[in-house]
DNA sequence: TCCTTCGCATAAGTTTTCGTTATGTCAATT
DNA sequence: AATTGACATAACGAAAACTTATGCGAAGGA
């Protein structure tokens, strides 16, 4: 490393490039937007840096020597590569990253950790397509998806995935009212019944865990995202999917109240439309949406 | 291309790695010698070039955006890829490369092209060692050799190889004297008895190309050389492996005195040693061997 | 609470690098 | 012999880079 120490002055290099490219000074300095002595002086000073001649001067024309040769390619690879780069980021800064997600996996995970997204990656929009609906990915109105169920999807590839385990939680205020140990019937029970997707019942729930009462939910809500507020508000028992509710479990707004954690078959997915076109702002929120749930 | 355009400064580009590489403005400073402001203003100037901020100020700290450590891979990469390059260069300015080759071949093919391979490598020196005999390439005195005979060899590799072709010639003021038409027994053969090498002999041409006379040799050397030196001296007709006396055909200083050309089943190759230590020096001078040889 | 310290930011001024203008050289061409 | 085209060189001027000096804000210690 120390690249300082170990290149030559930048310019005459970018310079020689132009001239090994236009095969003559003049014609680089044109490109360069410079004049013809400009590049013979850079050239100059290269030559003395490297101990040696770069180009043999023959009449009207020059003529590169092997090692300048080998030095352009590299240069020219290197220097391409940098512009690219840069281009790209240039371009992601006024760049907008489309994701489609379900109401509650969007307000419950997405949204809450975007704001890490939007301070790792000034210069890239995030628009977020909430809908419980399944997403169209060929549409190409969504440039990442977020899908819940099992693996494979034909309309796109998975880039990342996690599983969800199920947990009974409410409010630290209701847990502290309720009598102590498992559920029972005397609890409240917050139901969801939704259209969009098979969100576990409270009758499935007690089966698999063993219970021999029968629920009796007193609260019903139509969107997994009312029957979360009504928990954390104190109302009764839900059913919370770990990885939606984590943020309230952290900050302490909901805990558990059963040991018993179901693990669930579906999956949270990431996925990218089939026929996606890729950009950097793209790769880049993929990328963090990535870590961020195998994180 | 045209660099200049897409790049921005690759002063703040350089130090913009370094600052990703020690994790602060303070220490990359350090190490780039210069002070921690210029650092800061140059870090900014590129912030302002792309549109966006490359760092996220922390407290005492700075963490590069999603962005800049892409950009960083890539400069690290391509900078690294650059000055491996201009530190070849360096090197190779003071660089010998030792070829070895017979006597005849540097005599008649190497020495009168180094010229063209000193204007086109400037810098690298290059040692010929002529002998007869069997050049060892174990010993690491030679960086490449040039050997006649039928590869493949068991101590090094063939990285080039051509055949050659032999026909009579003498000098033209010879060719005027004699009398026209195909070689008789009249004229005046010159003989090559070398120990090392099998350089054809006139009773073995003669028979292949046909003739039906006796060839008495007038004149007898231990060395290629010296023959050839005969026929061009006009002391008669010497035979002559192509690619030794072309220059010698071009320059007029010698022609071909009958129209059939014997192809030899040897090939001059040009070898490196098995175990060579490859630098840039002595890959420019393989590449430009092999490119001669096959030009 | 207040002070110190550590890193980065900013402004003004200086140095270095880069580029320009003007002119020169050289050899092929006319 | 004069012209032309391509690179070289020198002196000067402009722009970029760097320095010095100072500011700012938050963490951590007295």
């Amino acid at each position: 490393m120390q690249f300082r120490r170990r290149l030559p002055s930048l310019t005459g290099l970018l310079m020689l490039e132009a001239v090994l490219r236009r095969k003559s000074f003049t014609a680089a300095a044109g490109e360069l937007g410079v004049t013809q002595a400009a590049v013979s002086r850079q050239i100059a000073l290269l030559e003395d840096e490297l101990g040696q001649p770069m180009f043999l001067r023959k009449h009207r024309a020059i003529e590169p020597t092997a090692a300048c040769l080998t030095l352009g390619s590299s240069l020219s690879q290197s220097f391409a590569n940098i512009a690219d780069t840069i281009e790209a980021i240039k371009a992601s800064s006024q760049a907008v990253v489309t994701i489609g997600a379900t109401v509650a996996f969007s307000s419950f995970w997405l949204l809450p950790r975007l704001a890490d997204f939007r301070d790792r990656n000034p210069g890239i929009q995030i628009r977020v397509i909430s809908q419980d609906a399944k997403i169209d990915l060929d549409s190409g109105e969504v440039d990442i998806g977020i899908r819940y169920g099992s693996p494979p999807f034909s309309d796109g590839t998975v880039i990342a995935s996690r599983g969800d385990v199920i947990m009974p939680v409410c409010s630290p205020d209701y847990f502290r009212r309720r009598e102590a140990g498992p559920l029972s019937a005397r609890d409240d029970f917050i139901e969801t019944d939704a259209v969009d997707r098979s969100w576990l019942s409270w009758t499935q729930w007690l089966a698999k865990s063993g219970a021999t009462f029968e629920a009796r939910p007193s609260l019903r809500f139509n969107h997994y995202t009312e029957t979360i507020f009504a928990a954390r508000a104190g109302q009764g028992v839900a059913l919370g999917w770990k990885a939606l509710v984590q943020t309230f479990l952290d900050d302490g707004t909901l805990v558990a109240c059963d040991d018993f954690q179901l693990m669930e078959e579906g999956r949270y997915n990431v996925l990218l439309p089939l026929k996606a076109r890729r950009t950097m702002a793209s790769d880049l929120a993929a990328a963090w949406l990535t870590a961020m749930l195998h994180g």
